[in-house]
DNA sequence: CTCCGAGTTGCACCCCTGGA
DNA sequence: TCCAGGGGTGCAACTCGGAG
């Protein structure tokens, strides 16, 4: 995702209580900024380790599904760490009147490693976010002003939960990372033709409980899961490479080419050679 | 005009979903 | 746990547009 700035609608700032300022996520190279970044930045880290390192504090180690809270003017550098897989990095840049509060009321998740429970779902927040800025314009940044927020809130939450969830492990055994082992088998083979039936069967579940038990850790069924990440792994292989055709992308994916066009346009609503001419 | 890639549409199958 | 219905998915045939 190239990233999207305000720079050029410096008006909104004055109207909106919180603003995107920066959107993006990339594969994460060295950086230095010794005067720090003039907006509040929201780090997920999806995969491979980077290394945070913050004035006045210990290096911070982002891993694959962790986040991190970066206050702005916070002098500050980051890098990757010692991997073999590219440190994928997204960020979210934000200010406004109500941003100082909103850090103040979460001041004890800011510049601390935060293991994030729903971290696809925020991901794929950060990335609809990003749509919404790169197709629209000025308009969606109204949108984007509320979206925030609720990917904040929904931060606030998740490390509210998370805590519930471990105590359910240790009282008694909670199924979670059973259904953790099922979302990596449906990382591990989104590309394939992949029954909800065989996933289930694989956590130890029957289908029609692990149907119940996904949508309620994760927000949304197990197709819907599968479809994200696939519609997410066709633009990133757009933007990657400009000469890649659509129908190589939907077989990259594990799906029949009119089908794949049909859900990518119903998912951003252009085809993916518009999409790719875009951007 | 031909070729090729992209996109659309209709149809059939069957699996997922969600209510009971 | 069961089951009916909706919708996901694949296939085939077509149109469209651009390039040569």
């Amino acid at each position: 995702m190239m990233p999207f700035l305000l720079a050029e609608f410096t008006n909104l700032e004055e109207i909106l209580p919180l603003y995107v300022y920066c959107v993006g996520s990339h594969e994460q190279k060295h950086l230095e900024r010794p005067e720090g970044y003039p907006a509040h930045q929201l780090f997920l880290s999806r995969s491979g380790q980077g290394i945070f390192r913050i004035q006045g504090h210990a290096d911070i180690l982002l891993t694959p599904g962790s986040a991190l809270l970066l206050p702005a003017n916070q002098p500050h550098a980051y890098f990757p760490y010692e991997s073999t897989e590219n440190w994928d990095l997204g960020f979210v840049a934000f200010d406004g009147k109500a941003a100082k509060s909103l850090l103040e009321q979460m001041n004890k998740l800011v510049l601390t490693v935060l293991q994030v429970p729903n971290f696809e779902l925020l991901w794929s927040q950060l990335e609809s976010l990003w749509q919404l800025i790169s197709l629209n314009g000025e308009q969606a940044y109204w949108e984007a002003s509320k979206r925030i927020y609720g990917m904040t809130i929904s931060l606030l939450e998740g490390q509210a939960s998370d805590k519930k969830i471990l105590k359910g492990v240790t009282s008694s055994g909670s199924p979670q990372p059973a259904l953790q082992a099922a979302v990596k088998l449906i990382h591990d083979h989104y590309n394939e033709r992949l029954l909800l039936t065989n996933v289930a069967r694989a956590a130890g579940y029957s289908p029609q409980h692990f149907h119940r038990l996904f949508v309620s850790s994760y927000g949304m069924t197990p197709q819907q899961y599968i479809l994200q990440l696939r519609m997410r792994r066709a633009t990133q292989l757009l933007q990657e490479n400009p000469s890649i055709t659509v129908e190589s992308v939907a077989e990259k994916l594990g799906m029949e080419t009119s089908y794949f066009i049909r859900m990518f346009k119903r998912t951003y609503g252009l085809t993916p050679k518009k999409y790719k001419d875009q951007s």
